[in-house]
DNA sequence: TTTATAATTGAGTATCATTCTCATTTATAA
DNA sequence: TTATAAATGAGAATGATACTCAATTATAAA
């Protein structure tokens, strides 16, 4: 999918759900689809307020909310007490390994996981929403 | 295990780091065995403060840290900003499923899982240490 | 048993990510 | 162009947890 494409559906689920298009909202969008991946909320806020549109730390939680709420982004809880936010669009579901070393995320995917857990939820009658799940250890380039 | 040799065993590890055994370590040991698992930091404090020793908000922190470190008690993090703490001795490894609606935890270990995540690791040659496997959704009795 | 002393405790303060408040600014539809 | 509801930003608030440091206490030596 193009950025600009992106741009658009952004744009096209602000005026849905009522809300106004800012140049704020837009400059947090383009950060996060810049696909570095796993920003932090302070990350985004530094490289759109140092190169670009004036905003605010204020602003920049609440358009990630946005961003997760209708799609677009996927939010992640390390255990650091940090979020961190991924684009989700062209990028399929995956968990993630983290090196308790230097921090660095590797994704993975593993669909066997993905129907055992399914079916472990179904055998407790539990309708299955979401799934952490995520592997620390050393990563290779750290032992 | 019974109480009475977890108890000697906690005062042999506190011995064994040069930590002295104190009526609030004591304490904050036996809440936790009480095994009413995935208890808070903030429930320890007001259950040993109401009804035993004296003890401070910090001196829980402490203690809990202290039993994590020598493998008495688990720590988790279930996204929502509370730390949560379960006995460890006599509870072999398990993950956790959480009911978005009233917060009731289900225990489950699954050993395929566990192997495949092993794999998985071992395919990016890296050092597994620890992982989180958590199922979000809507328990049986919500739905 | 007393004493010396290093560890522990607790009250309060600090921290840090995130959320909230509200006065000011702005996007948008008429 | 205007009216106005929504958005923004600066700074305050929040809440879990960590830290500080003076007072207390567990422990080992005498
Ligand atoms: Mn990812
Ligand atoms: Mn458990
Ligand atoms: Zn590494
Ligand atoms: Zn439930």
């Amino acid at each position: 999918m193009t950025n600009n494409k992106l741009l658009s559906d952004f744009k096209d689920a602000l005026r849905k759900e009522g809300l106004k298009i800012t140049p704020q909202r837009i400059a947090v969008l383009e950060e996060i689809i810049k696909n570095k991946g796993h920003r932090e909320s302070e990350d985004v806020y530094m490289a759109i307020k140092t190169r670009k549109t004036h905003v605010s730390r204020a602003t920049v939680y609440r358009t990630l909310d946005i961003l997760v709420q209708n799609g677009f982004a996927r939010k992640l809880n390390l255990g650091d007490g940090r979020a961190r936010y991924e684009p989700k669009i062209d990028s399929p579901h995956h968990d993630h390994m983290i090196c308790n070393n230097c921090g660095k995320i590797i994704e993975f995917v593993n669909h066997e996981i993905e129907k055992i857990q399914e079916e472990i939820a179904k055998h407790h009658q539990f309708k299955l929403q979401q799934h952490i799940h995520q592997l620390f250890g050393i990563c290779k380039e750290c032992q």
